[in-house]
DNA sequence: TCCCATATTGCATTCGAATGCAAGGGTGGT
DNA sequence: ACCACCCTTGCATTCGAATGCAATATGGGA
C-alpha cells in the first residue's frame, strides 16, 4: 500500500500539466529575463515545488550548446599551491553558475584522454594548469573551446593566460639576501620543461648578476618536498659552500630546509638562508617561516575565472595574458651571514 | 579563400553520411560490445578521424539516463588531508570512465545548493567527504542518486560509507606512550559536531581509561594548524601540566608542535610528545615527524570508489559500510619522559 | 467603449545519440 | 540447392528543455 511509487523524475512536462500551462512555460520560468507574468510564475513555481522540480542540465545542455561546464586541469603530484588553486577556482565559477569538471594530470597520455573527455562533454572552457603542448593547446582552440592557462603561458605563441611575473620581486628577493650579506648562492631548480621554474630561474640569475652575488652550485628536483633532500646534498657537496638557497618553489624549500636542518644539521638561517617562490599556506608554518615571493593566488584565481567567462561569452576577442606581481615576504628562513 | 569554414561540431549523422551508412549503425561503433561486423567499424572509425569526431556525451546522457559523473563534496578548509583524498578519488573513477564534479563546501548553504546541482546535473552518484546531514542524504537517496560517505557515517542511519576505525591503532598509540612514561595528557579535539573528532576522542578516552593515563586539560580547534596554537596555550596553561598531546587530526598536531617548539620555547618531544592522527604527507616532513595514526588512504579510496560504482550499476544492493583500521606510524614528535 | 500596441502564452521543432524492432544479409547443415 | 537461424543494419522514436513564431491576452489612450 504505498502511496507513493518510486516515480522517476518529473519533467517540465510534469511540472506544466499539474500547473495547467504549457511546457514552454515551466522552462521560461526557470529562465532569467525570460518573459513570464508574475501570476504564471508563481502558479509554476508552485506547481514545481510539490514536483520538486528542478530543470535538467543535461536536456538544457544539449538544445542551448551550453554545459555550463569548466574543465580544469592540475597536476596531480603533490604540490600544496595546486589545491589551493583548486579550490578557489572552484569557489569563484560556483559563483557564476559553473560548475568544475576536475581532470588530475599524471603525464602526457592524461592530457590528451583528458582533452577527449572534455570534447565529449561539451565543457564551455578549460583552465590548464598542468602541462599542455602547443599542439593540444591548439586542438582546443579549433574546436573553439577557450583556454585560460593558469600560471603559464607559451613563449611562442599567443594564448590567454594568468602569469605571475616574478622578475620585480626577485630583485627584491636577492637584495634581501645581498643586504645580509651573502655572495655565495645555490640555486635548486625545478623540472627543466617547467616554464615556471625557467622563469623564476631566469630571473634569479639576472637579478644575481646584477647585484652581484655568484652562483657556486646548481642541482634541480621536481618541486615535491622529497626532490629536495638529494638536491641539497648535491648543493653543498661543492668546494665553494653556498650560504644562501634559493629553490624554484616553497615544497622543494620545505625540504630543503628541513635537508639542511635535520640531516646535516647545520643551522637555517645561522648557516645556510632558504628562500622560495609561491607562498603557500605550509610556507607560513613555524617551523619554516620562509622567506618567499607570494604569489597573490586571489587575484590570478579571479583574473582566470574572469577572462575565461568572457572568452566563452565573446568567442571573438583577442587572446589576454593577464600578467600579475609577485611580492617578497621575509620570513625568518633567510638571515644574515655569520662570519 | 579559406579551406575549411569554421563548421561546428560534427555529430553522429555527419560521420554517417561520409561513411555511407546510418547514424545508428555510428552509434553502436561507439558503444562496447554492440553488434557491428569489423568492416563496418572500420568504415566508420576512418570517418570519425577524419571529422575528428567523439560522441556528445550530454546528448548520450539525455537518452541513457547516465551522465558518467561523480559529484564529490570536499570542504574547502585547508586540510592537507583532502586535496589528497580528492587527487585519489579523481584518478580512480577516472580509469572506470567516470568524471568527478568537483563541489567546495564552505558552510551549510553550500551543500544545499550543490544538492541542488547534483540533481540537476544527474550526477551518477556522490562522494561525501564533507558535512552532510540525515536529512541531505535521504533527499539523495529519494532521488535514488547513490551516496557513499567518505570518512563519516550515521549513528542512527544507514548509509553506505568508508571509514576507518582508529580503535585499536589508538589503544596502540596510548601503549606506545604509556610505555615512555607518560601519564598527564592533553587533549587537542577537533570540532564537537565532527563524527571523525567523536570517534578519535572517544578511543582516546577509552584507552587512556584502559591503560591508566590521565587527562589533565582538553581544548578544541577547527582541525587547522592555525587553530592549534590558541589550544595549546589553553592546555599548557593549567596547573597539571601534559607531558603528551593528543590532537585530533595531524594539521593541529604540526600547529601544536610548530606553537609548543616556537612560541613557548618547549622541546617536542623532550619537554612535551605530540601526537595526531591521518597520516597526511607532511606529517612525514623532517620537521614534524609526527606518530600519528595512518589512514590507508588508498584502500579507502578504492573502497569508495567500488561501493559507489557497485550501487550505481546495481541500486537495489543494500547499504555497505566498510570499515578499514588505522595504524600507527612512530614518529619522532613522541618519546619518553624526562623527568 | 473601442482600438492598437505591448506583454504573455502556446505550438511545434530542435539539439545528438541510443535502442527496440523489423528487414536484410550471410552461414552452415543436410 | 534449400532452409533455418543468427548476425548486421537501418528506421523511427525517444530523452527533456529551449525558442522562433504565431496567437492571444492585457492595458492604455482617445
Amino acid at each position: 500500500m504505498e502511496l507513493q511509487k518510486p516515480k522517476s523524475r518529473a519533467t517540465s512536462y510534469d511540472v506544466a500539466r499539474l500547473a495547467g500551462v504549457s511546457q514552454s512555460a515551466v522552462s521560461r520560468c526557470f529562465k532569467p529575463g525570460a518573459s513570464i507574468s508574475k501570476k504564471m510564475r508563481d502558479r509554476v513555481m508552485e506547481a514545481a515545488k510539490t514536483l520538486d522540480y528542478q530543470p535538467n542540465a543535461i536536456a538544457r545542455g544539449l538544445i542551448t550548446r551550453r554545459s555550463n561546464l569548466i574543465a580544469v586541469l592540475v597536476s596531480s603530484q603533490l604540490n600544496f599551491y595546486y589545491p589551493e588553486v583548486l579550490f578557489q577556482l572552484t569557489d569563484r565559477f560556483s559563483k557564476r553558475g559553473l560548475r568544475v569538471l576536475l581532470f588530475t594530470i599524471n603525464d602526457e597520455d592524461d592530457v590528451n584522454e583528458s582533452l577527449n573527455q572534455i570534447w565529449q562533454y561539451q565543457a564551455d572552457g578549460v583552465i590548464s594548469a598542468s602541462y599542455l603542448s602547443v599542439e593540444q593547446h591548439k586542438m582546443l582552440e579549433d574546436k573553439h573551446i577557450p583556454v585560460v592557462m593558469f600560471n603559464r603561458y607559451f613563449e611562442d605563441y599567443p594564448s590567454n593566460s594568468v602569469w605571475c611575473d616574478p622578475s620585480m620581486a626577485t630583485e627584491d628577493l636577492v637584495k634581501h639576501l645581498i643586504d645580509f650579506g651573502h655572495k655565495q648562492f645555490g640555486l635548486l631548480e625545478g623540472p627543466a620543461y617547467s616554464m615556471v621554474n625557467q622563469e623564476r630561474m631566469k630571473c634569479v640569475k639576472e637579478a644575481l648578476k646584477r647585484q652581484g652575488g655568484k652562483i657556486v652550485s646548481q642541482a634541480s628536483g621536481n618541486y615535491r618536498y622529497e626532490s629536495a633532500g638529494p638536491a641539497i646534498e648535491v648543493l653543498m657537496a661543492g668546494d665553494q659552500q653556498p650560504t644562501a638557497i634559493i629553490a624554484a618553489n616553497d615544497m622543494m624549500a620545505m625540504g630543503a630546509l628541513d635537508e639542511l636542518k635535520n640531516a646535516m644539521g647545520l643551522s637555517v638561517p645561522g648557516d645556510v638562508s632558504v628562500v622560495g617562490f609561491d607562498g603557500i599556506g605550509a610556507a607560513r608554518f613555524a617551523s619554516y617561516e620562509l622567506t618567499t615571493i607570494r604569489q597573490p593566488i586571489g587575484r590570478m584565481t579571479d583574473a582566470a575565472v574572469s577572462i575565461l567567462v568572457d572568452r566563452i561569452e565573446k568567442p571573438e576577442t583577442s587572446v589576454e595574458k593577464r600578467v600579475l606581481t609577485g611580492s617578497l615576504i621575509e620570513g625568518t628562513s633567510s638571515g644574515p651571514v655569520v662570519s
